[in-house]
DNA sequence: TGGTTTTTTGGTTGAATTGCCAAGTTATGG
DNA sequence: CCATAACTTGGCAATTCAACCAAAAAACCA
């Protein structure tokens, strides 16, 4: 693989791994529905703010959320909708795979 | 976070992980192609075998890919198309923030 | 059977990720 | 200007991940 696709594939592996984590997932679902503030996904979350903060720094890093500061919050919002295919996607392969889990028992 | 939630989305993550490094993903895209043995796909990737070989592992126990062993050979091709879905998407993730990247250099 | 090819598994080492606490920033309101 | 609220950043410990080498497994052929 030459360097011009490594960095390619480096990149796009980048983005998707920004979504790789139970949390961020949960946000990105969330802010599917509307936009939130870091302390209203921080209670839905139940972890520190702090973290919640840095998953959502990541998210943002990758261009996936933009935020907006009003007063003393801050609201997160989706950039780039169509990252909710992945969820389809990712259902048809747990599907997929329970379906191959019941054929081994049989 | 309920318990239940966590787990879900716990198991979605699991699935995006495995496909979260850029090996990984231009595995998927050549597997797009057409089925591939392991030494074809290392010979592309240009890593030792046992790091391609793991790198199969993880996509096969995720529900990705699924193997075939015909002599002393193991093919793999994809098992859910879907998730090529995913290529696009981070296409216009890319794009966005490029898009981003311009108006701030104004 | 012995040797070769293809692939997987074990082990080790270094890097990256995650989560919490504590401390720092920024904006608001008295 | 001080106190408070919302958020971010720095730092640290624990866990996980990734790559290589070496060795084992499996199938084939002479």
């Amino acid at each position: 693989m030459d360097a011009k696709t490594h960095a390619r594939f480096e990149a796009r592996a980048r983005i998707i791994k920004a979504m790789a984590h139970p949390s961020r997932l949960f946000i990105v679902d969330q802010l599917s529905r509307r936009e939130h503030c870091v302390y209203e996904l921080t209670e839905m979350i139940g972890a520190d703010v702090s973290t919640v903060s840095k998953h959502l720094a990541i998210l943002k890093g990758a261009g996936i959320v933009q935020d907006e500061k009003r007063g003393t919050q801050v609201f997160y919002r989706l950039q780039v909708p169509c990252v909710l295919n992945f969820f389809s996607c990712v259902e048809s392969v747990l599907k997929s795979k329970a379906k191959e889990q019941m054929e081994l028992l049989r």
